[in-house]
RNA sequence: GCCGACGUAGCUCAGAGGUAGAGCAGGUCACUUGUAAUGACCAGGUCGUCCGUUCGAAUCGGACCGUCGGCUCCA
């Protein structure tokens, strides 16, 4: 019989028998590859390790280090803890149990929900399965075979049905020992070939992400070919731990939220007050640089303006105050104040585009479920800009916005983005016409600063398509960051308009953009990428002057004048305790600069300087260390 | 909003149906110190709030407030 033939990745070729199984290939290729193989890729497509392989095809064995190998190694734990949770709890229905970013879950319906105690008894029940080493076994039925076979079950059922609807013949089944379920796969060959795996949390989930579906109990766990990867991965979430901004954000004296005062509500302490104010004075002079117009309106609005715009009708979760007979809404947005300013005269196509810039502090009733220390606020100040321009300024606009948010993001430290474009909804307003040419302008932006980005088709708002970004941290984290946001819905309810070269009234364009999004939230990002170590341009101390006794305190003072007359931001460690204390105390509070001044410093006329990051530098004249300051003081990439 | 867990001193936490404990932080005093914690003493809590059960509640029950983990990731 004559032989096929697979392309490996590496392009080379291999002749193997025809019914040769995946398994079979990968030990062909190598017993080590074998040993730690998954899955496998034909002709593009992940399939189970033990399908035979009939005709000519490319061909890749898949390791946990593929992302496709690690779904299916993960997705096959998940099937091992559905069957472990049926042995302990028979009248659980299993739902859906799918490989995420660093694990997997399944949901389940249950009586009652599973307790911390569950997690380790359904552990130990896992670890049995494991050592069976049962084969994983694919099956394929008509739809009504599997309706018959989940009958008890209204969710699979229901999975199945939509399967039949999308046209699927044939239904995939996997089988372990005992436990079948639905599911396309693939999946390992055999049990036995898991290696280590820790369960995690529980937590309910709506079926299907839809809340006014019942609410299933999801365990989450995660998995590794082996217990150091284990150990690695969960002590790596321990380190991102150490740097959540709200437990930096107490140690740090930055903000606080008080139980008494109102849920997502930040207090902003000093040295927080301080980052913050760094951080929004160099947004307001950047947005200056780039033909921005500062604008202020106030935080209260009649509620008839919120008719207008629609808010009131939508409920959306605003908060409202009656005084005097009158009602006011608190602005959740900013844009109904911008639109104002812009309507309160006639405006001329010469004017635009015109870009109003505000640092606007919003209210918004987010449910309380959602709070989340800096992250997710009730109240909190946008870098918000609306652009009203024509449609042909529109593309060039969107450009100027990418770049300056790339701009923004570089002096912050971040390196990596990714940018999703959204366009048009079922449900959307505006003609066909105009959402094509503002996803087109949209797009042309993209292309001219040559930033990939991933479509999100209909993923747009009902008023527009939209450009965000998302912003990576140091631990490959990602945050909602940039948002350029096309409306066509606001310049019709408040009839924005411009006089074009024809003497005719134009409906303008109106774009509203973010780019650091919400203060809060990214004052809650940039702790977290920096772990609380701010760059000397951010830090709220930059410098701790530290006399070593009293005899020093008059001369470390005069180093603090000093620095303070050259505009540096610097504190001064009075207290009677010993030098290691003190540099200790600086070195918590993640002070960029310590400065020694001790008997030889005073008599030289210098300072020890010793830093964050180096540790100590040596004694040298003040100027020297304020020239050495100066050179770190300005962000990366923009000039200030 | 929903599911679950949690709420004890400023912080981190122990305790537990019979009237609350440690370390750090804070205050006082002594020490005047050379690159990540000097020592001694002192003070500090209506055990989140309210209502109930009980002879007695911080402990048990309920409601509320707040915090934490979740609520897109298709079989």
């Amino acid at each position: 019989m004559a032989q096929i033939t697979l392309t490996l990745p590496d392009k080379s070729l291999l002749e193997v028998e025809p019914g040769s199984t995946a398994q079979q290939v990968a030990e062909m290729i190598g017993p080590r590859l074998a040993e730690d193989a998954m899955a496998a890729e034909v002709n593009g497509e992940v399939v189970d390790l033990t399908i035979p392989l009939e005709q000519d095809a490319t061909f890749a064995v898949l390791t946990f280090d593929d992302p496709g190998g690690q779904r299916v190694y993960r997705h096959s734990i998940a099937h091992v803890m559905a069957d472990a949770v049926l042995r302990l709890f028979p009248q659980a229905k299993p739902t859906i149990g799918p490989a995420i970013e660093d694990g997997f879950y399944y949901d389940f319906d249950v009586p009652e929900p599973f307790t911390e105690e569950d997690l380790s008894r359904i552990e130990a029940q896992m670890h049995h399965i494991i050592d069976a080493d049962a084969p994983f076994i694919r099956r394929e039925v008509s739809a009504q075979q599997a309706r018959d076979l989940f009958a008890d079950n209204p969710y699979k059922i229901e999975m199945i049905n939509d399967l039949e609807e999308e046209g699927e013949q044939q239904i995939s089944l996997y089988q372990h020992g005992e436990f079948v379920d639905l599911c396309r796969g693939p999946h390992l060959p055999s049990t036995g070939k898991m290696g280590a795996f820790k369960l995690l949390s529980v937590a309910g989930a709506y079926w299907r992400g839809d809340e006014a579906n019942p609410m299933l109990q999801r365990i989450y766990g995660t998995a590794y070919p082996n217990a150091q990867m284990l150990e690695e991965h969960l002590k790596q979430v321990q380190q991102a731990l150490q740097r959540d901004h709200r437990k930096l954000g107490r140690e740090l004296g930055l903000f606080t939220f008080f139980e008494e005062a109102g849920a997502g509500l930040v207090y902003y302490h000093p040295y927080g007050a301080m980052l913050r104010q760094i951080v929004c004075d160099f947004t307001v002079q950047q947005h200056l640089k780039r033909g921005y117009q500062l604008v202020r309106t106030p935080h209260l609005i009649k509620s008839d303006i919120w008719e207008t715009s629609g808010h009131a009708q939508q409920g959306y979760p605003m908060y409202y105050t009656d005084v005097g007979g009158q009602s006011y809404g608190i602005k959740p947005m900013n844009c109904p104040g911008h639109i104002l300013i812009y309507n309160s005269k006639t405006r001329s196509y010469r004017d635009l585009p015109i870009r109003y810039f505000e640092l606007g502090t919003v209210y918004r009733h987010e449910r309380g479920g959602v709070l989340h220390g800096l992250m997710r606020v009730r109240g909190f100040t946008q870098d918000d800009a609306h652009i009203f321009c024509t449609p042909d300024q529109l593309a060039g606009e969107i450009t100027g916005v990418i770049r300056f948010a790339q701009d923004m993001l570089k002096a912050f430290g971040f390196e990596e983005y990714s940018v999703y474009l959204s366009t048009r909804p079922p449900k959307a307003m505006g003609s066909g016409e105009v959402w094509e040419r503002a996803t087109e302008a949209l797009t042309d932006a993209l292309d001219m600063t040559g930033m990939e980005y991933e479509l999100k088709p209909g993923e747009g708002a009902f008023y527009g398509p939209k450009i965000d970004i998302s912003i990576k941290d140091a631990l490959g984290r990602l945050w909602q960051g940039p948002t350029i946001q096309c409306d066509f819905n606001m310049p019709e309810r408040f009839d924005v308009t411009y006089i074009g070269e024809d003497g005719q009234p134009h409906r303008a364009v109106m774009v509203h953009r973010v780019v650091l999004a919400g203060i809060e939230r990214f004052l809650g990002v940039l702790i977290e990428h920096y772990g609380g170590n701010f760059p000397v341009w951010l830090a709220p101390v930059q410098v701790k002057v530290l006399p070593i006794t009293d005899r020093n305190l008059e001369y470390a003072h005069q180093i603090v004048s000093q620095l303070r007359e050259a505009d540096f931001r610097v504190e001064i460690d009075e207290a009677p305790a010993t030098l290691q204390a003190k540099i200790r105390d600086a070195e918590l509070m993640k002070i960029p600069y310590m400065l020694v001044v001790g008997d030889r410093e005073q008599e030289s006329g210098q300072v020890a300087v010793r830093s964050r990051e180096a540790g100590d530098l040596g004694p040298r004249p003040l100027p020297d260390f304020a020239d050495l300051l100066k050179k770190e003081t300005g962000p990366k990439g923009a000039n200030r």
